[in-house]
RNA sequence: GGGGGAGUGUCCCGAGCGGCAAAGGGGGCGGACUGUAAAUCCGCUGGCUGACGCCUUCGUAGGUUCGAGUCCUACCUCCCCCA
């Protein structure tokens, strides 16, 4: 078990699992923690229809405040979304409509619910949406009332304005004014909640540090910061994107077979900080995965996977992954929840080519592709190396099981079955 | 308002005497080696085709030319300098 230096249990189970990359007054805020019931929050833009493993992070931030007795608030960004964070982007971002932003709001909400207790679950964590007072701001009070405390020349040194102008990148007016919203957000959160904590990635450090100012100035309230580092693996890729691209959490976009894959080849480097920053598991369970070494690290590997999986998706969800991932890769056989293409039973008597097939099944976005990848050796048909991109694909071929196995090389496989 | 520069394969960065499906990276995918790891080495990384070949692609729209990413014109977007 790692010590730390801090006396409440909501810090010490941060610092302890890897969380916090920065703190403001760590003293104060500890001591907060511990006498008292805090409120935090982190904020969530609704640029797309759903939160992706680069979030997680923060995410679990959230959860370990409410674990540790405290009221956590998921803000969704329904206001800002409609503004865009210059943070970290070298262009401007693309306006989206507020369609869109309505419609990946209610795909992100749904996350939450797997991390948080919320009031209808008969916990105390709250979901709350800027939009509610960002929409109704009256332009020249809210400059009267907010603007006058914060300072051009103070704005233009944070680096999310500075990287653009010193790379000579356009900075819209509009997105000039985000950092003013959100350090708005945390003084509405502290007026409507007694929030005091806001929490985010290392890249809004800025942001929140903004938010504090102005609740000193406006309320002359004590606000707080913490944030987490940036992640990425040990070999310096940034997490969460693969060929399919972003790592979802909404089953719809990535299933619960995939998300468990993802975890499973995590490297060996980063296996014991993800379980800690990844996982629930008791830091002394962590410890003992963490004796593992060569080989056998790969038991820990499953334990990440399946732990990972069964927060977002569920437990039972998860070990059907697991079980299915055991039957693919340690017996050779068939797992139930490998991704299954269905296709009409006349299309195989017919005789479907290979080409095709793995088109269909979404392994190969071109016939091309698939020339190539029987190239490369890396095309199966139930396990069976095709060497030829003229073989087809028949009712012989269907297993017991009902289904032809396409693999692309000893990863991805797909299930497809006729009906 | 005047002058100068830039926009390249829809993942990104980037080279490109008028013959270019377009150099080179990164990233990604596959193969070998392994442990569903990392590192390393090899291959692939516009579409259709068995193949010859055809089609689409270099900000947009026209033009010159046997032939244009490459030259000309207009337009759009961005950057810099001057006012």
């Amino acid at each position: 078990m790692t010590m730390s230096a801090y006396k409440s249990d909501f810090l010490n189970v941060l610092a302890s699992r890897g969380f916090i990359h920065q703190v403001s007054e760590p003293e104060a805020l500890d001591a907060l923690a511990r006498s008292s019931r805090i409120t935090g929050y982190i904020g969530f833009d609704a640029t797309a229809p759903s939160l992706h493993v680069g979030n997680l992070l923060v995410i679990m931030m959230l959860y370990w405040l409410q674990q540790t007795g405290h009221r956590p608030i998921a803000l969704m960004g329904g206001g800002t979304t409609r503004v865009g964070d210059p943070s970290g982007k070298d262009e401007i971002r693309k306006i989206l409509t507020d369609e869109a932003i309505g419609q990946n709001l209610v795909g992100i909400r749904a996350v939450f619910a797997k991390f948080l207790k919320f009031e209808e679950a008969g916990g105390n964590g709250v979901m709350a949406n800027n939009a509610d007072w960002l929409n109704q701001l009256n332009y020249i009070d809210f400059l009267r009332d907010v603007g006058r405390h914060f300072s051009v020349n103070r704005m233009l040194a944070f680096d999310s304005v500075k990287l653009r102008l010193e790379r000579q990148q356009e900075l819209s007016f509009l997105e000039f004014n985000y950092m003013i919203l959100q350090a708005y957000d945390f003084v509405e959160l502290h007026r409507r909640y007694g929030c005091v904590l806001q929490m985010g990635a290392s890249d809004q450090w800025g942001n929140i540090v903004n938010g504090i100012d102005l609740g000193r100035r406006m309320l002359n309230a004590q606000l707080f910061a913490l944030t987490t580092a940036l992640l990425t693996t040990s070999s310096g890729a940034k997490m969460g994107k693969t060929a399919a691209g972003a790592v979802w959490l909404n089953a719809d976009l990535v299933s619960p077979y995939e998300y468990w894959q993802y975890w499973r080849n995590t490297e060996d480097a980063d296996v014991v900080r993800f379980l800690k920053l990844f996982t629930v598991l008791p830091l002394d369970e962590i410890d003992r995965l963490a004796a593992l070494h060569d080989a056998e690290i790969n038991e820990a590997k499953k334990v990440l996977a399946t732990e990972a999986t069964a927060l977002v998706h569920g437990r039972a969800a998860a070990e059907q992954a697991a079980a299915t991932a055991r039957a693919t890769f340690e017996e050779g056989g068939l797992g139930s929840s490998l991704p299954t293409v269905e296709l009409p039973r006349a299309d195989l008597t017919a005789g479907l080519s290979v080409l095709a097939a793995f088109v269909k099944a979404g392994l190969a976005a071109s016939n091309g592709e698939v020339r190539r990848a029987i190239a490369n050796n890396a095309i199966l048909i139930n396990d069976e190396r095709v060497t030829s991109e003229k073989t087809l694909i028949g009712e012989s071929d269907v297993t017991a099981d009902g289904v032809v196995k396409l693999s692309l090389g000893r990863k991805r496989h797909v299930l497809l079955k006729p009906i």
